[in-house]
DNA sequence: CATTTTTATAAGCAATTGCTTATAATGTTA
DNA sequence: TAACATTATAAGCAATTGCTTATAAAAATG
């Protein structure tokens, strides 16, 4: 694991940020931490499907938790997703505008 | 295809770019335009595969191309992808320097 | 202590992805 | 025009991904 090289931590980022699910789980995590049991309350899709993929979130180094008794309580660990996240909003913005109709 | 909404459009870029012969492919037309037999020749994936994950990156946006006799000039569409790629690098570092040892 | 709450993980399966091999189509050149 | 160069696409298959269901473990509560 720790034998990864920059464009390995490159592609595991992008992958773990390219699933419709995960993307919303970051989003809602860049202004505050949250619990597990909270954010299976916000959103809709099963707790076990929730959970795996906050272990992809995890893995990836984008995620990190701390358990405070039976709660798990997970933040982003790397800031400046919140500065990638921007500079994809700004391209999907270009996206949009190159688009001919 | 112009269903798409925003996070259409940001998963099929994460996507994209989260493969590493398409990272590296992106990377290679940041500078420049490039014709697909100039890329065949630099990289050692097969001209099939190759031409595959370009048509993934011309469907999500990233790419553009023009036809020049037989050759086909691949570029970069959205300017953009140029400061996401910096965004991420800079998250790349971060990643690093968050690592235990 | 039995029950409930919170979370993770394993197993199984369908869907998707990624590669190879083969073929076709369109220009170029001898 | 025949051979070659450039590129795209289709078919087939292995590997990976993503979901559901089921189970387990640990902490809190009655």
């Amino acid at each position: 694991m720790s034998l990864m090289n920059s464009e390995d931590v490159s592609i595991k980022i992008l992958k773990a940020l390219g699933h419709p699910i995960r993307l919303q789980i970051v989003k809602s995590l860049l202004s505050e931490s949250r619990c597990v049991c909270d954010l299976n309350r916000a959103f809709d899709f099963s707790q076990a499907n929730l959970s795996q993929h906050l272990k992809f979130l995890r893995e990836s180094g984008i995620l990190e938790y701390k358990k405070t008794g039976v709660e798990m309580h997970y933040r982003v660990k790397l800031k400046n997703i919140s500065t990638l996240l921007n500079a994809m909003d700004q391209t999907v913005e270009e996206y949009f505008e190159t688009l001919d109709f």
